[in-house]
RNA sequence: GCGCGCGUGGCGGAAUGGCAGACGCGCCAGACUUAGGAUCUGGUCCCGAAAGGGUUGGAGGUUCAAGUCCUCUCGCGCGCACCA
């Protein structure tokens, strides 16, 4: 390949362009009121000229890139997939006419650079910049047109002072469930009996952390005062099992486990308990789910997301408790009196024959009798060794014991016993179940192996099913109590019937309950965002956290020479000492924050980047997210060309991001964790939509040429760099789109590559005079440096037969049904199709004699999405050869297809004989269906297949087709 | 096990219920060439000399007409997975 004649100069074209492109800050997106310099083609366009207010500006469009983590490893030709549809729509919607935000950015904390530094020494921050200056000079190789003034990285001090910010609006915050939304912590009203007059109002000023509290005889109140508030805020402190991976030396959130290893490394995990920092992300579980259903995101990740919120609708019962003798009584009120479960099958209570509590369940040694205890101490002892993934892999067979204790069915009054088993979660629900083993999977299968009762109260609907083990929806049967009956209700009627009558006898109550936990936000790690926390002592001795004010914002990380976890779980930042012990005697907090805090907001300071007063200002907030209505701009895109707009692209500004493009990794951790935070900001009012990302495309990965999925170990790793020497970037990012859709894992093919290169040396073709181009080659071969042979490319001129003469209307033809096609496409992501009616009409129009400019130039307006570089440079040497006016093609009016043009003279109608094709006859465009019939009928092929046959009927599809329907 | 998605040439993939296989790769033949791994032209689903027949994983169905809609079935991919 490497010796084969270059398809067109590329390796000059691209830098060349990209260089114009930098120098003159062409990809800028202008804020509302930002000066915007007159020669800017932006300013041009729009006929803007200095700081235009939001109204004035054109229609946004916010099209987002998933932001990078910058690994050493650098690009490899799977990643630029998405970065390449985002930059394709991008150009597009500018050349609609839209003023486009196109950012790029790093997503710069992560556990390798932090690895690197425990192996090597070398500062984490050396070697993220390192990775960064890498993962840039790559991505700006691609001719992407990116606004790289408004770069971030989240490891900048000046981007994560405002995500400490944000952490303290969390912890500033309370979930409010009589407003349905989180409001200051000022709101939240304390019980009247830690209410005191002395220390009321002190402490509603939540942000005056680092004032001194001074000891009262009010002490014990104000503990507990704080106490109560702390447990309310959407940050809190929180002592509970959570996973522990010791490899990694730090604790995990739920998202990052995954078949009870760590996702990233795939290391073991561990329950431990330990204190740890928590996002309350489940006071918003429902709105969470319901918003779903108002953004425009692919089903099968909504449905990872309802999947992970797992809301399930039913009652929680009460089962009063028979304690046999031997029980360890205590003292205790009316929790050591019943067990609660939660079922979502209230409507199958009186097939409940036994019941089940978690091994971990609180009330398991207390019900549990002497005789019994040996036996419940060993399985619990059994189920606490097991690993989760243990669990899993041993799911197939039950297991338990019987704790000896027994409850009463409120529904029957029937003595039921209560059992122990590990099937059974003890963070799910209430930790305990009753079980219905007829009409419960897993119930009955633990009946089964321990001979207990299996009771019918469901008939399935179809008498031929076997009614043990079903779990579908019937009608209830044998479900008569003293009190109560359900029997012949349809499932949906018995559970409300049910759970009506549990209500009122205060026996139980409708409920929902989540799979969702709240989320863990500490890490025992350096590299992250400190915590603007500090730990106090009390006069009590109790310690307590206190939140740092703004002004101590960014709170920066200590240098430390060592940045190894610790065996006990204390984070390495604890190492320095002079960092964490404050004069006054508090401490700093040591955790740090997880890698998903700086993705969770990203996108909202990209809209304002350099704002060093606030994380984005309201007024670009406000433009950017879609709270200014292009209606009240008075302006659409395009206005310029007085035309009105053909295509659904055009339509009204969309509230949040238009588009975002990423991979489906995110789908339950960075997805929902940005969600979460957006809907924060948006209730305490520093955001405009209740959504950050309206529409969202998961582009589909991309394979080794084996078919494997790409990597290091495999060697089928394709890093960008090779394709970008040896086809050039537009090539590279016009196969990336044409493998196939978007969305759909497909393989990448070297082979495949060096067609799309072909096609567009057949564009180069079309434009340029052979005999210059060979001129030039050979100049090439003596220039001395790059500056040299870039001025060269001068020396190739415009082919004669490119003239500025009238296109006829074939020409026209297939220019519109290409404008056409990619038009439509392209609002479609339809890019692969796209690119196939850019190579129908090349295919033809390199066949003309002659060739209009005026054609040549719309077709590179719609080429240039595609492969940017060769088509501005077609279209500066189409202005020098017919002396036109210089103008930027990223800024050029996208043409509109004119359907009269397409128009035939003549169509081609298939003609079918009892749904067989027998013909293609051409008729007059105008003809009706009449003549359609008559034609049909009258064709030379149709003829022996209706001879001597009745038609029966004839089915005339207007301009389409005829059917007839002989016998 | 449950949920979602997908099965079309040698390959990647096209087809508002209306001519299956656009476009590209590969392959075959030819042209130009000292040469071709450059370029250009033509061909390329299967059976058949042709007429014609068959063909979208498989089996049914709806329809004048099905790759497309419905039912069942097989295969693949992704997600969730003892969530009561």
């Amino acid at each position: 390949m490497a010796s084969s004649r270059r398809q067109y100069p590329f390796h000059l074209i691209e830098p060349k362009w990209q260089q114009i492109w930098d120098i003159q800050q062409t990809f800028r997106a202008f804020n509302p009121g930002e000066q915007i310099p007159p020669d800017h083609p932006f300013a041009q366009r729009h006929k803007l000229t200095g700081k235009p207010a939001a109204t004035q500006l054109p229609p946004k469009f916010y099209i987002l890139d998933m932001f990078p983590y910058p690994s050493g490893a650098g690009l490899h030709v799977g990643h630029p997939e998405g970065y390449t549809a985002t930059d394709i729509l991008a150009r597009y919607k500018r050349a609609l006419g839209f003023n486009v935000l196109h950012p790029m950015g790093w997503d710069a904390f992560g556990l390798p650079a932090e690895q690197y530094a425990v192996k090597t020494g070398q500062h984490p921050r050396q070697t993220t910049e390192q990775n960064i200056a890498t993962f840039k000079r790559q991505i700006q190789s691609l001719g992407f047109s990116y606004d790289w003034s408004r770069e971030l990285a989240t490891t900048d001090p000046d981007y994560f002072k405002w995500t400490q910010w944000i952490f303290l609006k969390l912890y500033n915050s309370w979930f409010n469930p009589e407003t349905n939304k989180a409001e200051p912590i000022e709101t939240l009203k304390c019980p009247a009996e830690l209410e005191s007059q002395s220390v009321g109002r002190a402490s509603s000023r939540a942000d005056s952390g680092g004032g001194s509290s001074a000891a009262s005889p009010h002490q014990n109140l104000k503990s507990a005062r704080r106490g109560f508030v702390d447990s309310r805020r959407l940050a809190y402190v929180s002592e509970q099992p959570v996973w522990w991976c010791e490899q990694l030396g730090t604790v995990l959130a739920n998202e990052e486990v995954v078949d009870g290893k760590s996702e990233v490394g795939g290391f073991p995990v561990e329950r431990r308990p330990m204190r740890q920092w928590m996002l309350r992300i489940t006071a918003y579980a429902e709105k969470l789910l319901a918003d779903l259903d108002t953004i425009d995101w692919s089903e099968s990740l909504k449905e990872m997301q309802r999947n992970w919120i797992g809301r399930s609708e039913g009652a929680e019962v009460d089962f009063q408790l028979l304690l046999a003798s031997g029980g360890r009584f205590q003292p205790g009120g009316p929790d050591y009196e019943r067990i609660r479960v939660f079922t979502t099958r209230p409507d199958t209570l009186f097939g409940a024959t036994y019941m089940v509590l978690a091994p971990e369940h609180k009330l398991v040694d207390y019900i549990t009798p002497l005789k019994q205890r040996k036996a419940v101490e060993d399985y619990k002892a059994f189920a606490a060794s097991k690993s989760d993934l243990e669990r899993t892999e041993l799911a197939k067979e039950k297991t338990g014991v019987f704790t000896g204790a027994c409850a009463i069915n409120p529904v029957n009054g029937e003595k039921i016993p209560i059992w122990i088993a590990d099937y059974v979660l003890a963070s799910y629900g209430t930790g305990a179940i009753m079980a219905v083993p007829a009409h419960d999977t897993r119930d009955f299968e633990f009946a089964t192996k321990f001979n207990l009762p299996i009771v019918q109260v469901v008939e399935p609907p179809d008498p031929k099913t076997d009614w043990r083990g079903f779990v579908d929806d019937g009608t209830s049967v044998n479900s008569t109590g003293p009190e109560i009956s359900i029997t012949g209700l349809p499932t949906a009627e018995a559970k409300k019937k049910i759970t009506a009558w549990l209500e009122s006898k205060g026996l139980g109550k409708k409920t929902v309950n989540y799979k969702l936990r709240d989320w863990l936000f500490s890490r025992q790690r350096y590299w992250g965002e400190p915590f603007p926390i500090v730990w106090k002592k009390g006069p009590d001795g109790q310690s307590y956290h206190e939140a740092l004010p703004e002004s101590a914002l960014p709170v920066l990380p200590p240098e430390l020479t060592d940045y190894k976890p610790t065996a006990t779980g204390e984070p390495p930042l604890a190492r320095a000492r002079d960092w964490v012990n404050l004069p006054d005697g508090s401490a700093r907090e040591t955790n740090t924050m997880p890698q998903w805090a700086g993705s969770c907001w990203y996108y909202l300071r990209y809209l304002d980047a350099k704002n060093s007063n606030a994380f984005v200002s309201k007024e670009a907030e406000a433009y950017w997210m879609g709270a200014i209505s292009p209606q009240s701009t008075g302006r659409s895109p395009q206005s310029d060309s007085g035309l009105k707009t053909q295509d659904s692209g055009l339509k009204s500004t969309t509230p949040g991001v238009d588009l975002y493009v990423g991979g489906t990794e995110h789908a339950v951790l960075h997805l929902l964790y940005a969600r979460f935070w957006h809907k924060v900001l948006y209730d305490l009012g520093y955001v405009s939509t209740p959504e950050p990302f309206f529409k969202l495309v998961n582009q589909g990965m991309v394979l080794g040429e084996d078919n494997q999925k790409m990597s290091k170990s495999r060697g089928n790793v394709i890093p960008v760099d090779v394709p970008v020497q040896e086809v050039g970037t537009d090539a590279l990012r016009l196969f990336e789109m044409f493998m196939g859709p978007l969305e759909m894992v497909k393989p990448w093919s070297t082979k495949g590559v060096e067609g799309v290169y072909r096609f567009l040396g057949r564009v180069w073709r079309l434009f340029v005079d052979e005999k210059s181009e060979t001129e030039f080659e050979q100049a090439e071969t003596t220039a001395k440096n790059a500056q040299e042979r870039k001025e060269l490319l001068k020396l190739i001129r415009m082919d004669s037969v490119v003239k500025d003469v009238a296109a006829t209307p074939a020409q026209l033809k297939t220019l519109h049904a290409c404008i056409k096609k990619v038009t439509e496409d392209l609002d479609g992501l339809r890019f692969n199709t796209a690119i196939s009616a850019m190579m129908v009409f090349v295919n033809d129009a390199i066949t003309w004699e002659t060739k209009p400019v005026s054609v040549l130039r719309e077709f590179l307006i719609l080429l240039a999405p595609f492969a940017p570089h060769l088509a501005e440079e077609l279209w500066s040497k189409i202005a020098s050869a017919f002396s036109l006016q210089p103008s930027a093609l990223a800024y050029a009016p996208w043409p509109r297809f004119d359907p009269a043009l397409l128009v035939e003279s003549e169509m081609e109608i298939p003609v079918q004989v009892n749904g067989k094709l027998r013909d293609v006859i051409k008729v007059p465009a105008n003809a009706d269906n009449a003549a359609l019939e008559a034609a049909a009928k009258a064709s030379e092929k149709v003829q022996p297949f209706i001879a001597g046959k009745t038609i029966r009927k004839i089915i005339v599809v207007p301009k389409k087709l005829v059917n007839l329907i002989v016998s």
